[in-house]
DNA sequence: AATCTTATCAACCGCAAATGG
DNA sequence: CCCATTTGCGGTTGATAAGAT
């Protein structure tokens, strides 16, 4: 969600929740008389960050690194409690974060990951890299919870729509490897005008060994690098103000990557599909607990 | 076009565990 | 060991966007 009020404007100093615009701009430290002596009483920023909130609040964490929040607002110049400090950074600040809309490799982690541990957000966080407890809080309350009268049917639902689109996917893959197939087949009676024998044979071995999506994947392994650094400098850019900012990238270069790494073991068929989407995002998180 | 409903997601709260003096 | 403070987690709320009527 992006700043849609001036929080500038806003100059409300009414207890969270209670009044509208949920914007209230607090911060300054309250000195009042309470009982007998002076208690000094900090009252709190709360309400949406503003892009100057994030500059102080990053340009905090690269000087002195993350941990000991409650101190950042002293030392950065804030006007946030250490919670809400340390959630912005968590939930949207850190570089790493993975943005765009969560992959349906993704969601078999999760659906997998909460049939086995159920609510334990954070656990399940570990498993998906650059995913934040809360996205996946949100994502599972908003695509499963309310979909099913009960858990055990939500679970079972989600689990048949994966099948089906699995299934889709697995035939569509089918098509384009025959499609391939038959173009290569055509290409290699081209090529035997061309070249000797042994040329020809030593192109098939070749081949052989990697699948066109393998090919693919390789390709993109080597775009995902830009990709992310490009993302990064996207969050950099947004908070100093660059316009440009709004042309962020939908699809990451990480998430045509898992895409592909996805065919892959479509294509070879070894494990279950949980197991494998598991295996993407973290096996050892994944394992670790039960060994 | 206006109104209502639903979906999404950022951010808050309270509680419990971890940490430090 | 005790107590105060800090950190992390899960549940919940509410603003806004998007879709339906």
């Amino acid at each position: 969600m992006q700043e849609t009020l001036d929080p500038n404007q806003c100059h409300y100093f009414i207890q969270a929740r209670t009044l509208k615009p949920y914007c209230m701009y607090w911060g300054e430290v309250m000195a009042g008389h309470m009982g007998r002596g002076v208690i000094k009483e900090e009252v709190w920023r709360k309400g949406p960050w503003t892009a100057e909130e994030d500059r102080l609040l990053l340009e905090h964490v690269r000087l002195h690194g993350e941990g000991r929040w409650n101190s950042v607002a002293r030392l950065a110049g804030l006007k946030r409690n250490g919670k809400s400090c340390r959630l912005r950074w968590v939930n949207y600040l850190r570089p790493d974060l993975k943005r765009g809309q969560i992959t349906p490799q993704e969601e078999s982690i999760i659906l997998e990951l909460h049939g086995r541990w159920g609510n334990r957000w954070s656990t399940i966080a570990r498993s998906l890299p650059g995913r934040t407890d809360n996205e996946i809080k949100n994502y599972w309350r908003t695509h499963f919870k309310k979909k099913a009268k009960s858990p055990s049917d939500s679970a079972e639902k989600a689990r048949n729509r994966l099948l089906r689109k699995q299934q889709f996917q697995q035939q569509q893959q089918q098509q384009q490897q025959l499609q391939h197939q038959q173009a290569q087949h055509h290409q290699q009676q081209q090529m035997h005008f061309n070249f000797d024998m042994k040329s020809i044979m030593a192109l098939l071995e070749d081949n052989s060994h990697r699948t066109p999506y393998i090919s693919q994947s390789r390709q993109e392994m080597v775009n995902m690098h830009q990709n992310t650094t490009e993302e990064q400098g996207y969050l950099y850019s947004m908070l100093n103000g660059n316009s440009s900012a709004s042309s962020a990238p939908e699809t990451s270069g990480e998430e045509i990557l898992w895409d592909g790494l996805w065919n892959i073991d479509d294509v070879h068929g070894n494990f279950s599909t949980v197991a494998n989407a598991a295996s993407k995002a973290g096996l050892y998180n994944l394992v670790a607990p039960f060994c």
